[in-house]
Order: structure tokens, then C-alpha cells, then sequence
DNA sequence: ATTCCACAGGAATGAACGGAAC
DNA sequence: GTTCCGTTCATTCCTGTGGAAT
């Protein structure tokens, strides 16, 4: 027996439950979709093409459906000799301004060996390159900003549209197509930008249980051999994704995750507890990204939250929360943060959420103020925490962590 | 209607750091 | 090496805010 045999047992087409499969059609999107398709018209008729703005919540198909019509579009306009387009997708996750998006474009432009680093040049040299980049493109280019949300400027949605007019470029038609899980995101956008890079406008509303239902058992059919989910299967994972707003990625990731499961554990069918052991696995996964990108300080944050959710102590505001952080980090031997900078802490891991928070106001007896609970099992955050901070666990145990000066050996300063 | 509590969170600023260019 | 540049994490100072108390 070999050392390697293929699995078949689960699976027929495991890519099919991948985020950037593309299925032959899109559930629910036919009235969104055929609105994007008129915006991009313009392209095949060789004319300046038409800014778009996409805005919905996330997994709710506008990066999908983008590839579906970009794809269709590509292929379409091949088919005249006068229309020369390009696209670019770029995903703005992880990237925080315009001059990041900037360099990440012009290295989409570039081959392999020239590209530039993310860092150390001058803003207006990056944008000179671009323009470059861009003109010797020439053609039709449409650049794709998907989680433009994440920009916390928008000189590089103001510049892009312009470049033409400015003189920066004399070939090439540029289109931005803008995609935000923040429909907020429109409105904090100056009116200029705003007016130019919203020229056409598309929701795409949430998927309800039954287009979700439908959505999975779509992909299931193409990934999984007949008769291998059990009944509630597809139904619980669709509830899944429901619940965090008609996410269909959600669902799609958690259904792959139980198929990866049984996999493993060999098992022929896919049952409903294998779903909720994998939404185990999805979310220790996601506590683990969080707490990963934090802070020293963020971790010691989150563990003052840990301890006072194990005293019951929770809901916390505040000023509860600040001794108990302030205590850890002297036995850690670190300055504690000032009050400000520890609510910003706050305020990030209500954003990841690994915490939650509601506010309170008490009027001129108790002012406004804010109570954080954890939303996460402790147990999970504590296994997130030991991975990620350097040395030897930080507990073994829930109990008894507070006051131990054991279980802060890790955060010592280094 | 006005006052006022206890914060929330915006804005300005700076130190530390990594990369580019000279 | 030095200088210039952008980013991140932090501090300092400040204005904003919603509703109970007056």
C-alpha cells in the first residue's frame, strides 16, 4: 500500500465549495447583474467606460459577479479588432492607503522582474510610474478595487479618473469599478470623488435563507458524491451564513470545512455534528488570525477581558477593565498604555469581534460610557493567545489565572 | 430648558522603523 | 553612511454627546 492514496470517498469536486469557483449561474443576482452588464456596455462600444460603484454587504456575490461579467466581457470584446481592454482586480484587504494601492498597481503592470517595493518612494514617484504603466497599457483598462472600504484615503480615487484629464495619460481610457462591504463608506467620500466614481451604483442585498439553501445545494451537487450530506446539512450551514447577514461565503467556507473533515476522519456521509465541529474549527481559526494581528498591549487587553468574563465580571466598562490591564502589564514589566490608547485597543477587538460592546448612559448621574462582554469562548481566546505569544503557555487552565504571576512570564519585554 | 456626568473619539504630533536613493 | 519618505503605534489635548437631574 502506498504511502499516498487518493481520497474519493467525500468529494467529487471539492473546488466547487471554493470561493473563486464559477458556477454557470448566479442565484438570486438576475436583476443586479443585469444592471452591471449595462454599465459595462460602453466598453464593447468603445467608449470611455463608466465608472462603478458595488456596495453590499460581504458574501453576498458582487466579487462573484464581477468575475462572472468581467470574464464574459474579456471574451466579448476580443471578438472586435478595434477594442483592446485590460483589467485589473486588486483586492484592498490588509492595505490602508492610496499610496499601497498605488504600488501594488504598478507591480500588476510589471512583470516579475521589475517590480517595485511597497515602500520608501515618494508618493507623486509612485503615481508618476503608474501613469506610465497605465498609458504604455493603453487600451481600455478597467481596474477593480475590491474592499476599497479599507482605503482610509481616497487621493487614488480622485487621481485615477482624472489622470486622463490632467494630461497624466493620452491612450488610455481608464474605468474604476469600486466594491465596499461599507455602504458608509459612499458617504465619507468627498463630493468630488464621489460624484465621479459613483456614476453607476448597484446594491446587492443580502441572500435570504432560501437563495442561500439554494446556493449551497448548487455547489454541493458539483462537489459531492450523491447521497454523501446528510439531511439539515445544507440547511444548517445556510442558517450559518444567515445569521452574519446572508453571508454565502460563510456558508460556502463552513460547508468545505465539514467536507475536509469527513475527509480526514474518513467518515462516508457529512453529518449535521460535523458541521457544528467544523464551525468549532472556523471560528478558532478566525480568534486566531485576530488575536495574531494585535499588539502586545492588545494581547494583555484581551486578557484582562479573559479573566473578568471568568470572574463573571462582565459586561465591563471601561473603567473596570483599565486597573485590571494596568495590573497586568506592570507584572509584565511593561509602561501600561494611557486610558485613550487602551479604548482604541477596545475598540479593535470590538471590530474583530473577539468582544462586543454596548453603550450605556446614565445621564448626569453616570455620563455615557461603554460595556464590553467577550463573544468568544475563553477557552478559544486563551489557546489563540498561548500560540501566538512567544515562550511557554501563558495558563494552563482557566482558573486561577488572575493574580499568578506565572501566567504573565510571556509578556515579559524581550 | 438647561446643566452636567463620564466617557467616546477626532486631531495634531512624534518616535521608531524599514526601504529607496544618493 | 546620510537623507528622504511612508507607516505604525503611541501620547497629548481637545470637542462631542445623550439623557438623567435640576
Amino acid at each position: 500500500m502506498g504511502m499516498f492514496e487518493r481520497d474519493t470517498e467525500i468529494y467529487l469536486d471539492r473546488d466547487a465549495l471554493r470561493e473563486d469557483y464559477q458556477p454557470e449561474n448566479l442565484v438570486g443576482r438576475d436583476t443586479e447583474l443585469n444592471r452591471y452588464r449595462a454599465a459595462l456596455q460602453p466598453v464593447i462600444n468603445g467608449e470611455q467606460p463608466n465608472n462603478i460603484f458595488l456596495y453590499g454587504k460581504t458574501g453576498v456575490g458582487k466579487t462573484a459577479g464581477t468575475r462572472y461579467l468581467i470574464d464574459h466581457l474579456e471574451e466579448d470584446a476580443a471578438k472586435y479588432e478595434d477594442i483592446d481592454l485590460t483589467v485589473k482586480m486588486l483586492n484592498c484587504d490588509g492595505l490602508s492607503s492610496s499610496y499601497q494601492i498605488a504600488t501594488r498597481l504598478v507591480n500588476e503592470f510589471r512583470d516579475e522582474t521589475s517590480q517595485i517595493s511597497t515602500t520608501g518612494y515618494p508618493r507623486a514617484t509612485v503615481y508618476d510610474m503608474l501613469w506610465t504603466e497605465l498609458d504604455s497599457c493603453g487600451g481600455t483598462i478597467y481596474i477593480v478595487l475590491d474592499e476599497v472600504d479599507h482605503i482610509e484615503d481616497d487621493s487614488i480615487l480622485y487621481q485615477l479618473p482624472r489622470a486622463r484629464a490632467n494630461d497624466n495619460l493620452s491612450s488610455a481610457k481608464i474605468g474604476i469599478i469600486g466594491i465596499s462591504n461599507d455602504f458608509s463608506f459612499r458617504d465619507d467620500l468627498s463630493p468630488k470623488v464621489k460624484s465621479s466614481l459613483c456614476e453607476e451604483e448597484i446594491q446587492f442585498p443580502a441572500y435570504d435563507a432560501k437563495e442561500l439553501i439554494q446556493i449551497l445545494q448548487q455547489r454541493a451537487d458539483v462537489a459531492f458524491h450523491d447521497g454523501v450530506l446528510e439531511d439539515g446539512v445544507i440547511e444548517l450551514c445556510a442558517a450559518y451564513g444567515a445569521k452574519d447577514a446572508g453571508d454565502a461565503r460563510q456558508s460556502l467556507d463552513l460547508l468545505m470545512k465539514t467536507g475536509d473533515l469527513a475527509r480526514d476522519k474518513d467518515t462516508d456521509t457529512i453529518s449535521e455534528d460535523l458541521v457544528r465541529e467544523a464551525r468549532d474549527v472556523l471560528e478558532r481559526g478566525r480568534i486566531q488570525e485576530g488575536i495574531s494581528g494585535l499588539t502586545q498591549h492588545g494581547h494583555l487587553v484581551v486578557y484582562a477581558m479573559v479573566t473578568l468574563d471568568q470572574e463573571g465580571k462582565t459586561p465591563a466598562r471601561t473603567r473596570d477593565i483599565r486597573p485590571r490591564y494596568t495590573n497586568f502589564a506592570e507584572k509584565a514589566g511593561i509602561d501600561p498604555l494611557v486610558p485613550r490608547r487602551m479604548r482604541d485597543h477596545l475598540g479593535e477587538l470590538s471590530m474583530l469581534g473577539i468582544i462586543s460592546a454596548i453603550e450605556r448612559n446614565e445621564g448626569r448621574r453616570g455620563g455615557t460610557y461603554r460595556e464590553y462582554s467577550l463573544e468568544m469562548d475563553p477557552e478559544m481566546i486563551l489557546a489563540a493567545l498561548e500560540k501566538t505569544v512567544d515562550d511557554v503557555g501563558i495558563h494552563k487552565s482557566v482558573t486561577n489565572l488572575v493574580d499568578s504571576e506565572a501566567t504573565l512570564s510571556d509578556f515579559q519585554s524581550t
